[in-house]
DNA sequence: TAATTCGAGCCAATTAGAGG
DNA sequence: CCTCTAATTGGCTCGAATTA
């Protein structure tokens, strides 16, 4: 589904109201006629309003327009609406704690292709804003650990709306981290498969003290996996949520 | 028009769960 | 290890829609 789907936006509808605008044939923007079940003059001004600033900032691309007026549950909406330009990012650092640990890499997939910047070379803030300055950014628990990490580490203003596939995951009964989100959706992992966040740390360390030009070009890719297998899960995720939200419903 | 039902929306407290 | 976002639950209020 897409975002012109949503009527969940507007001031009087709730999951319930908008439900039963989708039984009753009215499952896009264009079909509101200004009536239909629980809907009464005043809710459809509201939806109307709604409609019309939407639109707007659709044609705008003023994506945080959505974000703010969706809930936060609801983002996954926008995803199809954007998708070829979603920046899908992933950072390594030397630890959990961003005050004792900094950042090593960090691979953005977006557009198809994957760009890893590498601490003391090309880690940088502005490419690094370039880089996520996108419609619509996606991570897995990047709300608590990425995000914030690069914050405090880089002069950043991270505000395009930010889609965590960890709830959508959670929602779905997917749990267990992303390595385990990856093996029960079945994206593959074929390379690299024996790296971990651990193991992340101890890539840098030999690349950083020893020279390990290979320790570096490991935790690249496997940096670069992860980045790229989010975007596999979104696909994913965002199938079986219109099935289970919208389908039965139109 | 009056009475009644419905549901949106808010608040507070609680908890699960993930990253390197 | 450490930290904190967001979902969840339950209660409550009030505006709005429906019914008589």
């Amino acid at each position: 589904m897409r975002v012109e789907n949503s009527f969940l936006p507007a001031a009087g509808v709730g999951e319930r109201t908008e439900r039963r605008l989708w039984q009753h044939g009215v499952t896009h923007w264009t079909d509101f006629d200004g009536d239909g079940p629980g809907i009464g003059d005043a809710t459809a001004e509201n939806i109307y309003s709604f409609i019309d600033a939407a639109e707007r900032a659709l044609d705008a691309g003023n994506t945080s327009f959505f974000a703010d007026a969706l809930p936060s549950g609801e983002l996954w909406r926008l995803y199809e609406n954007v998708a070829d330009d979603v920046a899908f990012f992933d950072i390594e650092t030397t630890g959990l704690d961003q005050h004792s640990s900094v950042v090593t890499t960090v691979s953005v997939h977006r557009g198809g292709d994957t760009t890893t910047l590498v601490r003391g070379s090309d880690l940088t803030a502005e490419r690094l804003q370039a880089l996520l300055d996108a419609p619509m950014v996606a991570s897995f628990n990047g709300k608590r650990f990425d995000a914030p990490f690069l914050e405090h580490h880089f002069d950043l203003s991270l505000d395009s709306p930010h889609l965590d596939l960890m709830y959508p995951c959670r929602r779905l009964d997917l749990t267990g981290g992303l390595k385990q989100v990856e093996r029960d959706l079945g994206v593959d992992r074929a390379e690299v498969d024996d790296v971990d966040g651990r193991e992340a740390v101890r890539l840098w360390r030999r690349y950083a003290e020893d020279n390990d030009e290979a320790a570096l070009d490991r935790l690249v890719t496997y940096n670069q996996y992860d980045t790229q297998n989010l975007q596999a899960i979104l696909d994913a995720v965002a199938e079986r949520l219109h099935r289970d939200v919208f389908e039965p419903h139109v």
